[in-house]
DNA sequence: ATCTCAAAAGATAACGTTATCTTTTTGGTT
DNA sequence: AACCAAAAAGATAACGTTATCTTTTGAGAT
């Protein structure tokens, strides 16, 4: 059996091509006793609509796509399931654009990918909606996209943008943690090269001000956003500064290195050492005991963007006026068992590299 | 600038629109010289098909599909890494099919997916791939399909497929185990809706009975692939049955909550409880120690089975003789530090649930 | 030179929709 | 009943390719 085209639907229910086509796009000025007998045809014949012809013809396209650059797989789950449920609720089809954002041409394979698939719009998650260069590029283009990026909103925005707020959350979190009475509190970075990690990193710097404690810039160590570097830098930290109490991550995997770091070198978390994490990922609770974090809702915040791109692709929003919409994600503490009240004798003299053993 | 279209491109060339179609599609019938025209006027025009007007008149289409429905996020990210790339190298467009294998009309869902895309094919992953209510009904419609799927080979192969070997990787991973000397080794189940689960099961018990160990009911617990599970299967059978020496849990996320409990009992890992898991996925980097595992190359079997669905789509495939290809991807034991020789105290009595305290 | 036939290239319709423009219908006024 | 504007529906071309069929070209044989 062939597929049913809108060929067939219309003789069947003995109107116009034209009338076809405007049931399909939910044109008002089509009667309801007209629109019934297409509908009833379309039934029928188990007709959908081809996709394909309509982009060719029509100045829409009713696909979109997703460019990630990260190899976080949590992240790129909850991106993919938040982008796709909307996807699906508005009857667009899903593409995934690959992309490496450090390789060479990186903005002359995005350009090719988008046309060539004739993609509507494309929705770009750290840390390729950071790159201004490429940005703009595809927008110069035509291309409609919605961002998600760290907070907080800047001037320019080119785009319907998604901020998640990792200042706010990493603000809160060391604000917990010195309630809790730690002063010697750790950082370890993320990847410099994300905005996001700069976020984390002004969150705990501001926190720690309020409380007028000191910037040390011995308990601060770079690193990436993995589990290994969470382990290696807090095993350094520990042995470096015996002094620190608590330890923030800057993100759930290296907060889940952090924990292994401190068990390995016979600290008892969070008796010995507390440690925060950040995204609330599921590591948040595959560790023992289970982190302190700050929840990123990755899909919902995926969701939002995609809602936004699909709302600024109808062809009734008003894009002329340049400005576009944008939304702020908070990112919400989550107080879990990996902190505690420092330690009574933590307060008067410093735990040793050997404590445990003494 | 608009975007440059074929007719451009012959304009320039001096060539028929048919001789510039043929020049895209590597036509060998076309001269070299007059191919040269065209491909130096494609290159001076900055021109690239349009994959929405070859899909609309051609008989081919250029986008294929994957559709998971699983939640493991280092599953999804290695099936979309390996899948992904044979797309960049083939020229062909990825779209994720979004699926409920539970849900109401998944087989409606997913062909008005299918039929709306236009897509070419479609990449199946467990427990999608091991439906034959599903696999059929889309075969039936004409879609090609790649199936991903735990082994052994069946009989009746509808579809290109590339099995793993749950069945060999579990063997070889109790095996080694045995080979420790243990002999009271604990089974936690994944999902027993999963093929794949039954493969793992499978190996397991022949191993133990190869080594004329008698399975024991009692040490082997029904579970599901989560982190969760892991820790509460185990710490129940520890309970219940102290003597056992290691435990084989039917993933890595299992065995990393297995290790979990281990420490909240205060049982050592390995001293105390050998923990095998299986997938070398990052979990098994990420516990303390490290997991003893049964390697399943994800990205390897993702790009296999991409590479059949694509040879598969050539006009020039022999689809005729119904005989398709499949390939078979053996689990490789990996050694680490999360199993170990028995304590020779265990050999002779039992420990106690509360050992490490006494 | 001429012929022949395969190889190479061209002309044109078609894929299934939507955009543009035109015609018909509807229903409210005179 | 005639008129008219607005609403509804229709006719037809077009989107950018590929499929089918036809024509031209050219290399080797006569």
């Amino acid at each position: 059996m062939k597929k049913a085209t809108l060929k067939d639907v219309i003789k069947l229910a003995g109107v116009s091509l034209r009338t076809g086509s405007r049931v399909i796009n939910h044109d008002p000025t089509v009667r309801p006793a007209t629109r019934e007998k297409v509908v009833d045809a379309m039934a029928k014949l188990g007709y959908t609509p081809d996709v394909t012809a309509r982009t060719l013809r029509g100045a829409k396209s009713f696909m979109i796509g997703v460019t990630y650059d990260n190899l976080n797989a949590y992240y790129i789950r909850d991106l993919l399931t938040g982008v796709l449920k909307v996807c699906q609720e508005s009857g667009y089809g899903l593409q995934i654009v690959p992309c490496d954002s450090g390789g060479p041409d990186v903005i002359q394979k995005l350009r090719q990918n988008i046309q060539y698939s004739r993609l509507a719009g494309l929705v770009m998650s750290p840390p390729l909606s950071e790159m201004p260069e490429i940005t703009d590029a595809l927008l110069s283009d035509g291309t409609k996209l919605a961002l998600i990026t760290s907070g907080p909103a800047e001037d320019r925005i080119s785009s319907p943008t998604v901020f998640f707020d990792d200042f706010g959350g990493a603000h809160a979190i060391t604000s917990y943690v010195i309630s809790l009475g730690h002063r010697k509190i750790g950082f370890i970075w993320g990847d410099k090269s994300h905005k996001t990690s700069h976020g984390r990193y002004n969150g705990y710097a501001a926190a720690l001000a309020e409380h007028n404690i000191a910037l040390d810039a011995s308990l601060i160590l770079e690193g990436q956003y993995t589990f290994e570097c969470g382990f290696e830098k807090t095993t350094r930290m520990l042995q470096a500064s015996p002094e620190v109490t608590a330890i923030f991550a800057s993100n759930d995997e290296m907060a889940a290195g952090a924990i292994a770091a401190a068990r390995n070198l016979d600290l008892k978390v969070p008796d010995d050492l507390s440690v925060a994490g950040f995204e609330d990922s599921p590591f948040a609770k595959q560790t023992w005991p289970h982190l302190t974090t700050a929840r990123l809702p990755t899909t919902e915040i995926a969701e939002a963007s995609a809602k936004m791109l699909i709302q600024e692709l109808r062809p009734n929003s008003i894009s002329k006026g340049k400005t576009f919409k944008t939304k702020l994600i908070y990112s919400q503490p989550i107080i879990r068992d990996s902190t505690a009240k420092i330690a009574s004798s933590a307060l008067f003299n410093h735990r040793g590299r050997c404590f445990p053993y003494s």
